[in-house]
DNA sequence: GCCAGTGCTATAACACTGTTATTGAGTCGA
DNA sequence: TCGACTCAATAACAGTGTTATAGCACTGGC
């Protein structure tokens, strides 16, 4: 088979992507990831529906992708929190992050942890155990929080941790974290005192992962 | 203005009412909270789609009668776990039957937490301080969560705990609660750990309480 | 220069959705 | 018995995702 099509991934066709992810996230952020409408980002791009089939193969796609967007950000949050050299500093820091990011893209959170499986991409193969796939290659933004609460583990003990201890204890501040943050943006947190208890659910977790609470407190008051 | 319009809540209107909800309820169980079609569900029970405006005033009325129903449910779930006379039972049990809810009635419980705010009924007025309304009269679930943990923490110390406090504690296990659960729901947890791992979450929270790990342990093997 | 072939987009249509106006059947009280 | 009223069924409207059709632009070979 002589193959006669183009190269289908020539530059601008990926630029054409990445600017309708750019007006998706912005109809996300303004209407809800469940108002997001195929005619209405057609219609604010100034093309019709049909590009978003060529481009994406249909809703869905469209979806996964902004999906992956999402992903992206988180880690890009991730990122902006390491401090290896100083793990504490490290595990604070991420753990604001994550609350600052869903506020900061709660269209794309709710997205993302909606829990509509169609979007998540179905081809998992992960090496961790207590994790699925998202953590492993295509979003490196929960790997990041193993490393964090593995290295904040193992700063505060003698002998290294177990990795299966360590990813137990990150997925359950991930539900930590996200629990908090969930009832936040479902309206059952009192916004007042919200971010106090999200400082709150930090410092007991540090805590319990052997840090000292006055070093807590101290770069809890340090932290942006 | 005589008013002459019959009673609007007669008995067998309720009833309808409540007929209506099961086969909704149904359909949200079988579709997700976003696959309940008013044409599916007048079909389904047999009239036409007036019913539903008559009787919830549309959709978002119907959505709003289904949030109500969720967290009758939910309080029965907590009920169903109270031990006032044993604490660390009480809470233990209580924790399992979150997580039993949720699993149970996965759509009824995306519907509550999916953070789609105008099915929230917004007249709230509550007297806690870090929970919202919904705890107070609406739903009182979290009431029970609040005993729960109160009743846990007064047991295992000597000065009746700070209702402050209390409210504080038990929005964190709540949100761990939760956390979790929505984590294992969206498709990130690993779900033959995924009940080992809320176990853990139970031995955490309730040691942290005061709780002896034995007794922990013992509750757990203890619970059905 | 022309011509097939190909990829992509706009248009129009289809099957849905929630919502509403209209109409007709039924019921209750005077 | 008759008027008033409630309520549900029908049909219509605007909106959605999706798909079939057709036309445009652009390439490769002659």
């Amino acid at each position: 088979m002589p193959e006669p099509a183009p190269p289908p991934d020539e530059p601008d066709r990926e630029d054409l992507r990445t600017r309708f992810l750019a007006a998706a996230e912005k109809l996300v952020r303004q209407h809800g990831p469940d108002g997001l409408s195929l005619r209405e980002l057609a219609r604010a791009f100034g093309s019709s529906t049909m590009a978003i089939y060529t481009l994406f193969g249909g809703k869905p796609g469209l979806m996964q992708a902004l999906y992956a967007v999402g992903f992206a950000r988180l880690h890009a949050y991730a990122l902006s929190a390491e401090h290896r050299d100083a793990p504490l500093r490290w595990m604070v820091r991420q753990m604001l992050a994550y609350r600052r990011f869903a506020f900061d893209h709660t269209g794309l959170y709710r997205l993302m942890f909606g829990g509509e499986k169609r979007f998540i991409p179905t081809d998992r193969h992960s090496r961790f155990a207590s994790l699925t796939a998202p953590v492993d290659n295509a979003y490196p933004a929960f790997a990041a929080l193993i490393d964090a609460v593995g290295g904040c583990l193992a700063h505060h003990r003698e002998t290294p941790p177990d990795p299966a201890e360590v990813q137990d204890l990150a997925f359950l501040v991930w539900g930590q974290m996200h629990g908090l943050v969930g009832l936040e943006i479902a309206g059952y947190a009192d916004p007042a005192g919200a971010l106090g208890r999200y400082r709150n659910a930090i410092r007991f977790i540090c805590t319990h992962c052997g840090a000292d609470a006055a070093d807590v407190e101290a770069e809890l008051n340090a932290a942006p």
